[in-house]
DNA sequence: CATTACCTGCAA
DNA sequence: TTGCAGGTAATG
């Protein structure tokens, strides 16, 4: 489900909420799978009283940083929430794990398919995890010739390139797809052979369709709210993603889906030639 | 590079 | 009943 724009509209609500407060304890992990690591009883054991310093964001992992210095890293996959809300609210049944936070509240990870995934990271972690991702687009060290460095004698196809998190960090299907029809780039298109206006073309379209997916709040399709429980607005600003057969907002021919590297691949055929230059 | 696995719900 | 879904890791 989310992708950079989402999982950082839940890490500024998260913030918010958590900057400063205590968990003072783990009162339900219904999926143990979701605890990725350490063992659940020295997570929950660590996790007892702990101060949050603050929440933070990398590529799309939730990080919560406490006072000895370990993280709480979320990652939310496909279905994942992260939520705090009052104890007494009702336990909806896709909720996974359930921590105790002062002031008779709860933070909830809630995953219908149960990909999602938590860590507790010491600093040596969270550095590894750190070195395993690519550069973050709306860095302003991401330039147009950063992404020329990235993508020179690249054999692969831009789509599954612009998914691989090892290049950058954050894109996932909808904004790629999004991203390649801005920049009127055909998903198939090798890397390597774009000229260095194509490049500054596609490096404007990834940081512009991010910045506005992150000032709407992220694209609500289905699962994907916020920590507060609020939906998004992207999803109504969409111009290919989803809209196969409906007309490309630019010139009017209907969008195309195709299966590229497994994904379905959204574009406009008019739009989006695929050259060879 | 492609396929499979991890999971569940929902639409066709 | 089948296939598909915003993600990623582990296999040939």
């Amino acid at each position: 489900m989310p992708e950079l724009p989402e999982v950082e509209t839940v890490r500024r609500t998260l913030d918010e909420a958590l900057r400063g407060r205590e968990i003072l304890g783990v009162a339900a992990i219904t999926w143990p799978r979701t605890i990725a690591a350490p063992a659940v009883d020295m997570f929950c054991g660590v996790l007892c009283n702990r101060q949050i310093w603050g929440v933070r964001r990398r590529a799309k992992y939730i990080i919560i940083d406490l006072d000895n210095e370990d993280a709480l890293v979320v990652h939310l996959r496909m279905t994942g929430r992260l939520l705090v809300v009052s104890e007494d609210e009702p336990v909806d049944p896709y909720t996974r794990v359930v921590l105790i936070l002062n002031g008779s509240e709860h933070l909830r990870f809630r995953d219908v398919r149960k990909f999602g995934r938590i860590w507790l990271l010491d600093r040596a972690g969270l550095e590894q995890l750190d070195r395993q991702l690519g550069p973050e687009p709306l860095d302003p060290g991401f330039t147009a010739e950063a992404l020329v460095n990235l993508l020179r004698g690249r054999q692969a196809r831009l789509k599954p390139l612009l998914l691989d998190q090892r290049l950058i960090a954050g894109l996932g299907n909808i904004y790629a797809d999004e991203a390649l029809w801005r920049a009127g780039l055909h998903p198939l298109q090798t890397a390597g052979e774009l000229n260095d206006e194509e490049v500054a073309r596609l490096h404007a379209a990834i940081t512009a369709v991010l910045a506005d997916a992150v000032a709407r709040r992220g694209t609500t399709l289905s699962d994907y709210r916020d920590a507060l429980g609020e939906m998004g607005e992207n999803q109504n600003y969409l111009a290919v993603y989803g809209r196969q057969g409906q007309p490309c907002p630019r010139c009017g021919t209907p969008v195309e889906r195709v299966v590229v590297a497994q994904r379905g691949t959204h574009f406009c055929p008019h739009c989006q030639p695929l050259s060879s230059s």
